[in-house]
DNA sequence: ATGGGGCATTAGATCGATAAAATTGGGAGA
DNA sequence: TCTCCCAATTTTATCGATCTAATGCCCCAT
């Protein structure tokens, strides 16, 4: 900074008025140091700006381990669309990783504490998240994709799970089905909870009864899927159709059915969730819930961005929509 | 740490060198200064370290858009090996995001410069990679998972495979078959041509003439390794088995063959290549060659360790290993 | 008693930027 | 002509750590 000053025959301040607060900065000035910064290609030290702005505009970020028998790549393109949009206002995404709630919350104390970070997203959120109250007792500014049940009030992005799965009942009651399953989750994830309300909402309006041997449960495997939809297969006036709280337990439907010798598709229609690039590779393509990760993506971010801005935690709510392919297109 | 120090009685340089060079301080002075460190909770400010030590502790890394139509995960698995072993030496990885390779030198000339980041990890090499040179020329560290052919000596870490495709080739020997084709990638990429050298080596080792209907080149989508799965099948003595050169065109290959009245695992062998995690999810579980890549991650982030305290660049080459499933287990 | 050697510790300068305060120059109004 | 004000720019202090050089201190040899 010293030389383009020099070179402008400017003050050190000067040159970081040109670039921090333009408008102070008389017009031909700013011409003749913006000059010099493109010629010298002078960049600001990261390091030094952080230091004394006591800013690192990086956000933190923990990335699970890979999930084997798991397809739901849902969080690279989150990543992926975050980085665009924080890229743009000059943040930077700050990857770890952590064996355990313990592990993570520790990792996000450390990188606080030093001021490696300036806030953090989250996702994968459950219902009673240790982490939402963890984070708030600190004070570390966060914004998650996905709601939790502990607080409402915290900054987060979410995508309307029950409507994405009223989406996929509904469509499947047009095709003529009414003896619709749900496959969710084991553990009350308030995701699951949220989908397999969709179920029971659109099953009453349409007058289907809400029998509890239409719902099954598995851990997001297809092993555990497998074994859940033959369950579910079992008795008499066996289910035409099964929607799924993901594309792995959709999966892992498929194989369960395979294993009865039923056809996928064409005996039972399933539907998955999340629309993960298994949806597209799986015989016959799977009919998945849609959400929108790119727009979540930039919520995210432009959220953090306001409240590290010093306004107050929002919420955003998208609406997901219905990818129909061959697994439930059948008409009854 | 001026309050450490107060606490401690000692000037905020012996705090600094019990942090950074406790072999020189007196053990005694060093359980005192510990135990105010951590009843006292404190951490450096990375901003600072970063400024004054001129090296942010960041090693940059780019990803690509997540292409529809591909399902090799290979890189979340990288990304997140890569992160454990550098955090255990105090490095975090900074993530960034690039349209094009302009885009992508651009910005990591925006780091390098202004100082964001120590080096960088690459991957998805190609054979004639840009970036290779030009990072060379910019003398920014950098370690790639994967060769290029323009530069053999920038430091590397790769799986071989030749050695990949030939297991998958001797193994489909094993089972009897003789009539093996080779689905492999349009560009040149090295690994591409790396790959197709095994399947070569291998049907000469086992006296299996080498023609060229046997090779089929398509995209890394499933529905081009569609196509050119059916290009494979046409004429007289079809191929009994086809090895590809990703899992992508592995799942492609199915489409293919089932389009023909075919079915794989049965009628046709196919075995892919990353052991992505749509092997498993398949009907019939796929044949893989699986890459290390936990090993890979750890060996990317030692050689940039390595690099970072100066010394020369070096190059590691793990092997990978066959998982045999159903899509290639019939004997013929 | 004096001085040199070695270890442990401290003082002072520095990294590169930015916030706040001080200064300069020029034009308007009295 | 003088004062005052405003805009543009400069000066000074600061962020928190680490490097270099200097100091203090104890022990031992002379």
């Amino acid at each position: 900074m010293v030389d383009v000053a020099k070179q402008a025959n400017v003050s050190v301040q000067t040159v970081s008025n040109v670039l921090n607060n333009p408008a102070v900065v008389n017009e031909t000035t700013l011409d003749r140091v913006s000059e010099v910064i493109a010629a010298l290609g002078y960049r600001r030290n990261r390091a030094a700006r952080s230091l004394r702005g006591r800013s690192s505009h990086l956000i933190g970020y923990c990335i699970q381990e890979p999930t084997p028998g798991t397809v739901d790549a849902l969080l690279d393109e989150f990543v992926h669309s975050f980085i665009k949009t924080a890229s743009h206002s000059g943040y930077g995404l700050l990857l770890v990783t952590a064996d355990s709630i313990e592990d993570e919350l520790a990792v996000y104390d450390e990188l606080w504490d030093s001021q490696a970070i300036d806030g953090l997203a989250l996702s994968a959120i459950e219902r009673d998240d240790r982490r939402i109250s963890a984070l708030q007792d600190r004070q570390i500014p966060f914004v998650a994709f996905g709601r939790s049940g502990v607080s409402i009030d915290h900054s987060w992005v979410d995508v309307d799970g029950q409507t994405g799965v009223r989406l996929a009942v509904d469509h499947l009651v047009e095709c003529g089905h009414r003896r619709i399953a749900f496959l969710g989750w084991l553990a009350d994830s308030g995701n699951g909870e949220d989908r397999l309300s969709g179920w029971k909402l659109s099953c009453q309006a349409a007058a289907i009864p809400i029998e509890k041997r239409r719902i099954a449960r598995a851990e997001n495997n297809t092993a555990s899927a497998r074994e859940a939809t033959k369950q579910l297969m079992q008795g008499a006036r066996k289910p035409t159709a099964i929607v799924c709280a993901s594309d792995t337990l959709a999966i892992g439907a498929y194989q369960g059915l395979r294993a009865l010798g039923l056809r996928p598709g064409e005996d039972v229609a399933v539907i998955g969730y999340d629309d993960s690039p298994a949806a597209v590779i799986v015989e016959p393509p799977l009919s998945s819930v849609r959400q929108p990760v790119d727009d979540v993506g930039r919520a995210v971010f432009a959220e953090l961005h306001r409240r590290l801005s010093g306004e107050p935690a929002a919420q955003v709510l998208f609406a997901p929509t219905l990818v129909i392919r061959e697994s439930s297109s059948r008409l009854l």
